[in-house]
DNA sequence: AAACATAGCAACCGCATTTCC
DNA sequence: GGGAAATGCGGTTGCTATGTT
């Protein structure tokens, strides 16, 4: 049997979709649901395949796509995933609630690719030679674990934060190279991933709660600098990262014997 | 300012897999 | 159980925007 061409008929319409296409799916889809892409496209007065509006849906239309940059979390996850998986974008999309395939092999070929993750889990960045004849590595970042789905593992640091703690918020925003060192040894520590929020109840060890970094305003400094204290650090999911690092978080510092006792 | 090169991404194509009858 | 239809998936194309010469 010969499989007929998707779209042979003629009449039907390829190439990019206009607004009042979209509406018309979106509002059918809306309706009806789309249990039979093959009927659909009939049904909803539109001159495309099903597969053309399958794929419009997919990618583009339906209500949890999640628009704009990739985190560097998303980075991070999407370069480890390829490694241990491979060119299996729809496998890699379903851990990326929000992105698809589609956009992950794109965001791979235009942005990733140049990178890799050795045996060691060190990502680097490939860079053509002098000569332009020899890909060579170098060194995007230390190791980083993959996996910290299931528990924290936040160690207690010794370095002196006081030069970068200004009250009276107790926190400030650092960018200089040891915010490098600040959050390499968190990506060390938990690959980048923060499964989710950790409170006093999951987490033993340096506290911190998104309400402080929402709510500046708020925040009454329960920490103070010391010579020597644990913290925690909060990466801000919505920064952009690339090579040039452009991205912030912040450290916040729990005073260990603070008269205020553990902050949260 | 114009021509050309490159990057980014939406969409298509065809094969593979799953579902349905 | 088998064949056809429907859907899913990954590779690829081609258009547009942006950068460079």
């Amino acid at each position: 049997m010969v499989r007929a061409p998707c779209c042979e008929k003629l009449g039907l319409k390829k190439g990019p979709w206009t607004t009042e296409e979209d509406e018309i799916l979106i509002s059918y889809i809306n309706k009806h649901g789309h249990s039979n892409w093959r009927a659909l496209p009939k049904l909803a007065g539109l001159l495309r395949c099903g597969k053309s509006c399958r794929l419009r849906w997919i990618n583009y239309l339906r209500p949890d796509i999640k628009r704009g940059n990739f985190t560097p979390e998303e980075q991070n996850t999407v370069l480890h995933l390829h490694e241990k998986l491979g060119n299996r974008w729809s496998a890699i999309a379903a851990q990326l609630p929000g992105r698809t395939d589609n956009e992950i092999k794109n965001f791979w070929h235009t942005h990733l690719k140049k990178r890799v993750v050795n045996k060691q889990g060190h990502v680097y960045e490939k860079q053509k030679s002098a000569d332009d004849s020899v890909i060579v590595e170098q060194p995007k970042s230390k190791p980083q674990k993959l996996d910290c789905s299931n528990h924290y593992e936040f160690p207690s640091y010794s370095f002196d934060l006081s030069p970068f703690i200004d009250s009276p918020t107790g926190y400030k925003e650092i960018e200089n190279e040891q915010h490098v060192e600040v959050f390499e040894a968190f990506h060390q520590t938990c690959g980048g991933h923060w499964p989710e929020e950790p409170s006093a109840e999951n987490f033993n060890g340096p506290v911190f709660n998104s309400s402080v970094v929402n709510d500046e305003e708020q925040h009454q400094p329960p920490f103070r600098a010391m010579d020597s204290v644990e913290f925690g650090c909060y990466y801000n999911n919505g920064a952009k990262m690339d090579d040039s690092m452009e991205f912030w978080y912040r450290v916040f510092v729990k005073a260990g014997g603070s008269p205020n006792g553990p902050a949260f």
